[in-house]
DNA sequence: TTGTAGGCGTTATCAC
DNA sequence: GTGATAACGCCTACAA
């Protein structure tokens, strides 16, 4: 039983025959200490050698910094093109030396949200704008989080945010449906908590177009898809907030009876690929975004690296609306 | 500018009036320290006036537990079930103050990757079983991981495991096209990495009722399976992998002219709620549970307060499968 | 019942 | 060029 404790810089050290502050120096490329190539070597042979990995915790202790991305998400099933776009987001930052955290939380007790965000000291932090206040922001600068990142459907005054314009991406789905001469609009607004903000927003943008339209706050379960499909009074034009609602919909619809789009006409959003595999195809309203997974990565890296500033409402990405027409909805 | 460093807990021990230990002991309960219940309050209402909160780095390197479940998952789309199964697993974990931490990873330089997760000094670890050898165990084990977990289709020598038995969703498939008359048999195995692994679990399982079925290697992209649609030599039963590979074949075949389930049956599998919004309706084999989340995370947690071991080769879970039959395919 | 002190592994400021 | 040494914030014997 070789109780292998993981070898510490010091076991470097000792391995290379030199002081444990070289190896930190070393290891770490650190430039205002002139260390020689040789040792250099021996170094980084030792730590290859034994296996060395620097303690995370230790790290981020002494310098303040944890190199942690957090996204403390709401839960609640975002939703694909958020989730691909964390995804994709975490990928890029791996490389630049970052951890992307999702760390989805529902009830904390009663402890301030920003205050569990502040103990993991997270180097970053992307979260929902309307979740921050002043002081919470406050609290994050001062407990070493470098970059605030707001996400919303509107430029934040506290935060540099990632803008998604969530009442354009329903108003863009009403023009179409205004324009194949429905109607009796209607917006789904999921129950979801977390989610229903961005309902909140994408009927707005509904409402913009068709001031009467009806919002219908709809769980993402098929007796909820039912309940609606059965109505008697159904609109002739539905706006169903996203993909994976609109096929939920045009399910219980079709199995109702009504006829999809003749009867009622769906638009979904997000452009999912679900939308293209389903019949009738799914005409949806997709984001175009102005920055890559890849920029936003970058973007970010700058930011903390204190090579670039944002002020406070100012936006760094922009995902905008473009309407996919696929079936004859 | 109030620089607010976050407060330690100095400060709280100051602000009540005793030392930094006693504040420690109040805070985690120390049962070994006694402390008068008026001392308790002056401490706790102090740390609730500063706001404090722990750091968590600090505590990590004292104590040698994060209290993070690491699940550094191949990055490939896993599939909703499992996706579903961790978010839920989350949600369990969090109130018995683990932090479920998913970590996608994909490169990893020339890092071992058992190096790379030791070094967050994880409390608990849940990784595919192919992933581990003796010698990473023993890294994690001796760097403070007290649980490692895997995550197999069969139970692993190294560690206790969650099984989910591939074989036998592919052989449960196989037995229903079989059944219906189909006997050109195929089986869809992803070409993403990570999730091929799980595929050829599912094959294997075909091929014991149908020893003669295709093999077909699929990307997820709506062109790869319209070249698979329109080959000549189609078989007349397929299993898709899971539901949403069987989706996107569906559709491309239905693209070709190819009549699905008259020309080509398809079964799906993890019986997700997509399967029964399409149409026609999936067929699906779904995975039973012998343990819930709550029930993942209970365990978790006595495996790592030491309540209770865990013998290598054991079983935690097993997923076995059960047929769902939907559409007539 | 409470306080003192040592150390977890790292980085960074100094002398040498 | 390199090596002691002092924090970072917390937990926990042990002393008082």
């Amino acid at each position: 039983m070789t109780s292998n404790r993981p070898p510490t810089s010091v076991d470097v050290a000792r391995a290379a025959g030199v002081s444990q502050a070289t190896v930190s120096y070393v290891l770490n490329d650190n430039p205002n200490a002139r260390v020689s190539e040789e040792t250099r070597q021996r170094v980084r042979d030792a730590a290859a050698r034994l296996g060395y990995v620097p303690d995370a915790s230790a790290r981020t202790l002494r310098t303040g910094r944890s190199g942690i991305v957090l996204v403390p998400l709401s839960p609640a099933r975002t939703g694909g093109l958020v989730r691909d776009l964390l995804d994709d987001l975490g990928e890029e930052l791996r490389p630049r030396g970052y951890t992307l955290v999702q760390y989805g939380e529902r009830h904390l007790k009663g402890v301030p949200a920003a205050k569990v965000w502040a103990g993991l000291r997270p180097t970053a932090i992307i979260v929902e704008a309307d979740r921050l206040t002043r002081a919470s922001v406050d609290l994050l600068r001062a407990s070493g989080t470098r970059t605030v990142i707001g996400f919303s459907d509107a430029p934040s005054p506290l935060v540099p945010a990632v803008v998604m314009d969530h009442e354009s991406v329903g108003a863009c789905a009403a023009r179409h449906l205004a324009e194949r001469g429905r109607r009796r609009l209607a917006a789904i607004v999921p129950r979801e908590e977390g989610v229903d903000l961005m309902g909140v927003g994408r009927l707005r943008g509904v409402r913009q177009v068709a001031p009467d339209a009806e919002r219908i706050d709809l769980a993402f379960t098929e007796e909820a898809a039912r309940a609606v499909a059965t109505r008697h009074d159904l609109p002739d034009g539905i706006f169903a907030y996203n993909d994976e609602y609109a096929l939920l919909l045009m399910s219980a619809l079709q199995d109702a009876g009504v006829r999809v789009p003749e009867d009622v006409a769906i638009v979904g959003a997000d452009d999912l690929l679900l939308a293209s595999l389903v019949r009738p195809r799914l005409t949806s309203v997709h984001f175009d975004t102005t920055a890559t997974p890849a920029g936003m990565a970058a973007y970010i890296d700058e930011l903390v690296r204190g090579d670039r500033t944002a002020e406070p409402g100012s936006v760094i990405s922009i995902y905008g609306p473009r309407l996919i027409v696929r079936s004859s909805s």
